[in-house]
DNA sequence: TTATATTTGCAACTCAGTTGCATTAACATC
DNA sequence: GATGTTAATGCAACTGAGTTGCAAATATAA
């Protein structure tokens, strides 16, 4: 069930993602906004807005649970699928929006998939 | 650092990794083992025959971490890079041995990556 | 057999994420 | 603007995968 409630908690969060390309972790979410929104709180509204096709989540290599901006998604359906990349020096991940070839897999049907790069992002790559 | 001595949670471990396409998470490892092996050394012997280049490893779709053989991998360097697919109905996890075609990604190197794949495997799909 | 270093078990811990419940606040209606 | 309804929030306690420190056990070499 997504947000019906337009509360300062949204728009704090949703305030958060600037662009379509930058995602954020919810760990640094919880600690941006330790002194003014609860952990439960930000852990809730990031899922209503993924309900929503306004964020979508993914686990960075090391498990942790992160957002970003969807592009063109609405709540009935999740449309914006592409990998993401994170940068092994500075940590921080990003939306890479290429169509990605699944490979052929006889006799299984695929509903979803996540690609995951690591490498160096263009600010730490020299 | 790798494993020095054959000891016998190690050949119990190595036991049930019977194919090279059958991936096992540690949940149902430690499970498997309760009454035989400490929670604790199964982390660490995983971890060791990781390094070894016996076994690879991976997070499921929910984070939880899997092991799998590798094929034709060395203590120096793993080789063996391929997608995963995570049957949504029955929850077993395989290697998928074929070459994954990366996304070209301007002015970022890529060093590794991961491909995790859902949908229903060749038992549950009919 | 003995010495030595690796491996193991245990208990306690870490920390991301979740749950239940009482309180607060958004919003529609008057 | 005041009031009532119900979604949203805060809090505290919990869950569970994975980790750590250390003492006891065991593999291996001498
Ligand atoms: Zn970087
Ligand atoms: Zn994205
Ligand atoms: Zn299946
Ligand atoms: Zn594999």
């Amino acid at each position: 069930m997504g947000i019906i409630r337009k509360t300062q908690s949204v728009a704090l969060l949703l305030n958060e993602f600037h662009d379509q390309t930058t995602a954020v972790s919810v760990i640094e979410l919880v600690k941006r906004f330790r002194a003014k929104i609860n952990k439960t709180t930000i852990y809730r509204v990031l899922d209503k807005l993924e309900d929503d096709g306004v964020l979508h989540s993914f686990l960075g290599k090391d498990g942790n649970k992160w957002y970003a901006k969807c592009a063109g998604c609405s709540k009935s359906k999740h449309t914006d699928l592409h990998p993401h990349f994170e940068c092994v020096v500075c940590g921080k991940i990003d939306c890479i929006s290429v169509d990605i070839q699944l490979p052929e897999i006889p006799n299984r049907e695929i509903t979803s998939s996540q690609l995951l790069i690591q490498g160096k992002c263009e600010t730490c790559h020299r």
